[in-house]
DNA sequence: ATAAAGTATAGACTACAGTCTACTTTTGAG
DNA sequence: CTCAAAAGTAGACTGTAGTCTATACTTTAT
């Protein structure tokens, strides 16, 4: 077991390198094991499928929630901080994740058989969501008679939605903006 | 050209009929080919993919609105309308589509390099959402400071958006009740 | 120390989506 | 009616994701 997040590393860090230069689809598991100088049989040891790899995009997700979660602190309004965390994970989104590789992510996590990461509700994603909204419970500015759960994941929902749209379409429209203008409308009804 | 469409619509039906037999996944182009007495030749004349295939799912949303159209046209609220026509719709694809292929289709759709016929604007489907927006516009029901085209295309994406939630989840919610639950509230932003 | 069990690595092999090339049938312009 | 172009059919072939079997290395138990 000594050498094996080794191994893994070397073929995570082979694999993202070979999307971004040649996207998914024309990244090959023989290439990705001849680059990372591992092989089949590691590979699919370490992962389920080609897909299952991919699905560690999401956590590219939880980073950008970690590097905004002071900014967030100092606000107050609950459906404030909802706001501003779309907009800057949705800004990271269209600036820098390459728009080939979140719609392989979105349709690879329908037909998966390995792990969810998008339903990962350990992640920092929704721990965040789950304590912004639950504050926003108690100071009285979100609805109570919704769980804090169902709040949660009709976020989700909505998010998940805006962004399978917007791959569905190419990206050919301002990701950040559209939201922008939906997402607040669409959320009023959690206020009361 | 004659014989086109008897080789064309033996395959869609053999392949339809495996599909729910054995499972999208489960089912290969040379059982198919097989089933319909064709070949790899015709089958890859007719469709770019076995995804391209799938996607002719959509229309059977199509035949749905087709049928319930009468009933629509007896309704006076706008807003009533789009509620009832995501009820049968939900309702129907709860009630006599396989999970396992909706899903695909939705995943195929972000992937697939042919038609994106959850797009096709031409489908009775969006030609019968504009209609009643545009309506609901008219009676000052509805606002009017966004495009029809606009509010159908959010309506569009919350239905997609409700679907993808209930495929990535394994079905394991009831889609129309929860839809029903969610919808209008989030709906109310196109209302005055 | 050594055996046994568990974990990791290797690469040959399989199954299947999709391509390619050659052939056949249909269409329609003159 | 003829014949060229277009549309359709056939199946052998290719590329690649994923499987399988064999071997090597690591850990734990006695």
């Amino acid at each position: 077991m000594k050498k094996s997040n080794a191994t893994k590393s070397k073929i995570v860090s082979a694999a993202w390198k070979l999307f971004y230069e040649q996207g998914y689809e024309d990244t090959t598991v023989d290439e990705i094991i001849a680059a990372s100088k591992t092989s089949k049989g590691s590979f699919y040891h370490y992962f389920k499928s080609k897909d299952e790899l991919l699905g560690s995009l999401s956590y590219l997700f939880d980073e950008k929630y970690e590097e905004i979660l002071p900014t967030v602190k100092t606000m107050d309004k609950a459906f404030d901080k909802l706001i501003y965390m779309n907009g800057e994970l949705f800004g990271m989104i269209e600036d820098s994740v390459s728009i080939d590789l979140l719609g392989r992510l979105y349709s690879s996590q329908l037909v998966t058989k390995g792990e969810k990461q998008l339903l990962d509700y350990t992640r920092m994603y929704y721990k965040l969501l789950r304590e912004v909204v639950s504050e926003g419970q108690k100071s009285g500015e979100i609805r109570s008679d919704l769980s804090t759960n169902d709040i949660v994941k009709t976020y989700a929902l909505l998010e998940r939605g805006l962004l399978y749209d917007w791959c569905i379409c190419n990206g050919d429209y301002p990701l950040k903006d559209y939201s922008k203008k939906l997402l607040p409308s669409l959320l009023n009804y959690i206020v009361i």
